[in-house]
DNA sequence: GTTAGCACTCAACTCGGAAGAGTGCTAACA
DNA sequence: TGTTAGCACTCTTCCGAGTTGAGTGCTAAC
């Protein structure tokens, strides 16, 4: 579709408006790079790359500025050519080493994504409907609540509170904890659904009184698909903008940008997107489905526990990115994460 | 110090400032308020006040600004009359009915504060060193690894993952648990120091092999004092800020202060300072510590679980703002959170 | 196909003047 | 003696005109 000489155009107004934010015109593109022709040449082609959509003009007589399919190809023709340069290694172990905590896993982590970007990062805490359910521990709490413990096989611990009709002793609940552990041990979390949890409420219901009503809030807390929803989001690095250009001048597209990540939904709805098997998604521009951020570009990567993929990690900022530098570095961070996640047992 | 009629004038100009951010001069206040006397007299009294220190002037030739000093005499007065302005009801108590995690519950709490005031809200996680033993269950997790989760009575369930030396039995790890859930249990956990651990490490060894490790693990985990520091932050509404004249002329104003905030430990200094009986605290401008946010004046209130003090939630936001509104409104909703906080174990 | 040259465009900057809000001072008044 | 009207002065803000400079598109020549 282009010629070389094209792409080495193209690739050079992208490179130059990235560093600047500021559009290319061909004078200064040729006084920086030297295409063994002059300006109005460069000139010519420039206009051709408009035509065919890969540049963009602010108003007439200013320079050109890549547009969203011009970033696209570039950031394709990158990826395909693995020409990408190495990222840098501040990104360190240490960070890790003695984190313990998920939750605090996964901020931690998110931050330092931001930190080596200079961009937004988010983050969505592992799904835990792909784990395992390795045990669960029912305690009393106050006078008819319970407090019930679920550990699954990535050290993940999640808790939940909830009211029961009567009082139960630890004894009791014990015993019910059992029964459950017994039953669902080792399975993973979305294979318990509404058929197994009321086959086992009848089972139970033989044996203890009004139980069902544990069940059912087990069921509710811990399997229900609905809870994907409240998976919990981290978002950091949001001052990163504010030394953008494209943010710095109009601040009113930072606060729509910033409004729109603060709902947790939208949010989620973006590291969820498209879940599919590739590791690395990169949208620019209008290729994101919310308004609010099409002036942005999202490079998310999944992480893994155990090679099963738990979660998507990644970074945003304005579509004038270093592509180049921060795909490495999200691939990188997004894989010391599972390392991390996965060497848990260990140790 | 101030005679009736200059109280009255400061107090306008306090108020005039608050609504529209600009300088306010002699000739509009006039128009606006009736003195009973001219521009030309307020114009003395303005002088006046500005000697002596109640009001600033951005340059020669402009009108006058309230300076910290104005503010703080300002709120002292409506605080001592009790001056304040009913909040807006919109708080409601359904935001609470359904959560019952203490971490979503604060998170949630300090979004709903920064919705009512349109400042930056802040708050910080109970302080669970003033809560009380209830509960500890240790849950193996894998090869050496085990889950400690300690229950307090106010229903805040804490949990940490620490090695041992050699794996242990789901068993043999209940038995140490009864073993200190007997003798911990009804202690408030500041109780809980190196003495004590010291001596319950010397009965265990005596009846099992290596656990100093255990109880070393636990007390570093819930009990030392050191852990305080690491209590969770929370904060919301910073796109509120984008909103307010003083950040948006200025972005870097507005960068500086929110880096600030992104440090944990000096959000937590904030939340923290003072931390006396004082149930509302208001420091305004220079009078905070951290240079960053001397442009800006923080409210916040105690909150309480069964009437014991473990936190505190607030706002933070230009010197110049509502606090006559705010004020109370940083009050109820503190209130609220002590309610909701108290009545868990109801219901 | 490439290049040099030229006319044209348009944002960004600068400068000066006018407008407007405000002050401080002085002199008169009750 | 406190209050007020008037006036000169100050300083920011706004606006418009002129200038600059980077850039484009077109044309004609190589």
């Amino acid at each position: 579709m282009l010629n070389s000489r094209q792409w080495t155009i193209l690739e050079a107004i992208i490179r130059e408006y990235i560093l600047t934010a500021e559009p290319v015109g061909s004078r200064t593109l040729t006084r920086r790079y030297d295409f063994g022709v002059s300006a109005a040449t460069v000139r010519n082609e420039m206009s051709d790359l408009e035509e065919l959509g890969f540049l963009e003009q602010p108003y007439t007589s200013a320079g050109r500025v890549p547009s969203d399919l011009g970033y696209r190809t570039f950031v394709d023709t990158i990826l395909k050519y693995n020409n990408l340069s190495g990222i840098s290694k501040e990104a360190n172990n240490h960070f890790f080493s003695k984190r313990i905590q998920i939750h605090d896993l996964i901020k931690e982590t998110t931050k330092m994504l931001s930190q080596l970007t200079h961009c937004i990062s988010l983050g969505v805490a592992p799904n835990f409907q792909n784990t395992i359910f390795q045990h669960l521990q029912l305690i009393p709490l106050a006078e008819r609540k319970v407090i019930a413990i679920l550990v699954t096989d990535t050290g993940m611990v999640h808790n939940q509170i909830f009211s029961i009709p009567v009082t139960l002793e630890r004894k009791e609940l014990s015993q019910i904890s059992d029964f459950l552990n017994d039953k669902l041990r080792g399975r993973a979390l979305h294979e318990i659904d509404t058929v197994l949890m009321q086959k086992l409420e009848v089972e139970l219901v033989n044996r203890y009184d009004i139980l069902s009503d544990v069940v059912k809030a087990l069921y509710d807390g811990f399997f229900k698909e609905v809870n994907q929803k409240l998976q919990e989001t981290f978002l950091d690095g949001t001052t990163y903008m504010m030394d953008k250009p494209e943010f710095t001048s109009d601040i009113n597209k930072l606060k729509l940008v910033m409004n729109a990540l603060e709902q947790r939904e939208l949010l989620y709805d973006i590291l969820k997107q498209n879940d599919n098997d590739s590791k690395i998604l990169i949208t620019i521009g209008q290729e994101n489905s919310q308004k609010e951020i099409q002036d942005c570009s999202i490079i998310s990567a999944i992480y893994t526990v155990n090679r099963r993929p738990v979660g998507r990690i990644g970074i945003l900022g304005p579509t004038r990115m270093e592509y180049g530098k921060i795909i490495p570095t999200v691939q990188y961070v997004a894989n010391l994460l599972s390392e991390v996640l996965s060497k848990e047992d260990e140790d």
